[in-house]
DNA sequence: TATAAAATCCTGTTTTTAGGGGATTGTTTT
DNA sequence: AAAACAATCCCCTAAAAACAGGATTTTATA
């Protein structure tokens, strides 16, 4: 039995990359690739392959939110997370969001061909240094924030007061200030500063700013 | 004249998605890759290649700074400097240490031919994208910080208030609060969090965070 | 050597945040 | 059904940052 692979990375070199890694595998079926995640699902309405490596960082959407909404409409679709960095913070939620592996892009055809195979059999796989990583990292710091605290976060990087926040938000300043301390208790830091600087760092603010 | 070409990245996809881009290319030669900065230069002492790609993050030195070594011992190996984001820091700094061009690592095989011929002809290349990116920034806001806003910056990021700032620079807390008066202004934000994400966000502020 | 720019310091006031306590109402999850 | 979590709200105090308006000295640079 064939394996349809369908990669989503925005990356034409790294599409490139894999393709051409997995070209000789004769148990593997290159479906073709998205550069964002509308055209994933786009493409996902016409076909559906047997596993998605998708990068974590697109264009349009997280690969996290993306996997999410995957698993959701195509439950049988096994997602390999894939990115350059080994950060515990994406891969726990990528799995958190029904991914059934994680590989770095550092990763040889051996470790490529082994993970579609391996989450193919209903397992977990995670490249060897993914998984020193977890291991590493389990007793450190990656903050769990709610929803809510994610949106005044976001307002806080902004540039938005207490205050003003309240208003966007039409809750009491005091709630607003409850977030606040909330984030910065699960952060682990004392000001608004390092804050900012901590989640601008694990990429939770985008990039783009907003205007106001 | 065939235009032999190396490759320094650490992201074996990549590596193997560029190789199978150059694969049809009559014009080039592909001499192979290093993931490394020693093993690249290693290679260099026994073959020169006529262009060298170069991812800006390596395991064990910046591209920045090999790219600066490599034009020292071999000034007439055009360098193209290759990363995922779209940052004007690096590529500026790339370009100060002698590279030749900016690739971004979702260039077509187009671009990238085309940036290599350019290179050898000795002209600078840039990718789309950054050349927008240089344009917009030209006219829109760099700050220019002075060296001491720099490090009250820094200090402001590690999370110090004025007073520890002070402390720590033997200088009083009111002249902190200048400089920071001054690093509002000029950012053209109204507070911290605004301003130590716009920082981040310029990549004025490092990665790893420093201990205290 | 003017002149500009950078770095230093000051006195105030107002606004915002941080830190310490709570408490209530829903909603998941076990 | 109990426990845990999320979201909401409150009080109070102290610390820090933002805002306004200065001034002096040192260091570049035209």
């Amino acid at each position: 039995m064939v394996i349809k692979v369908f990669i989503v990375d925005d990356h034409y070199m790294v599409i490139e990359g894999i393709r051409s890694l997995l070209q000789n595998e004769k148990s593997i079926e290159w479906m073709g690739h998205a550069m964002n995640a509308a055209s994933c699902m786009a493409f996902l309405q016409q076909q559906q392959p047997d596993v998605i490596l998708m990068d974590i960082n697109l264009p349009d959407m997280s690969g996290i939110d993306l996997c999410k909404e995957v698993k959701m409409k195509y439950p049988s679709i096994h997602i390999i997370g894939l990115s350059s960095f080994n950060q515990q913070s994406f891969i726990q939620k990528m799995l958190d969001n029904g991914a059934s592996g994680y590989l770095l892009k550092n990763a040889t055809r051996e470790e490529l061909v082994y993970a579609i195979e391996t989450v193919i059999e209903g397992e977990i796989f995670l490249s060897d240094e993914v998984e020193l990583t977890v291991q590493k990292n389990e007793d450190s710091k990656i903050p769990i924030i709610t929803r809510r605290e994610m949106e005044v976060l976001l307002l806080i990087a902004d540039g938005l007061t207490n205050n003003e926040i309240a208003i966007k938000l039409f809750i009491s300043t005091t709630t607003v200030d409850t977030h606040r301390k909330n984030l910065l208790a699960k952060f682990e830091v004392k000001n608004t500063a390092s804050l900012i600087r901590m989640a601008a760092q694990i990429q939770l603010i985008p990039y783009i700013k907003p205007k106001n």
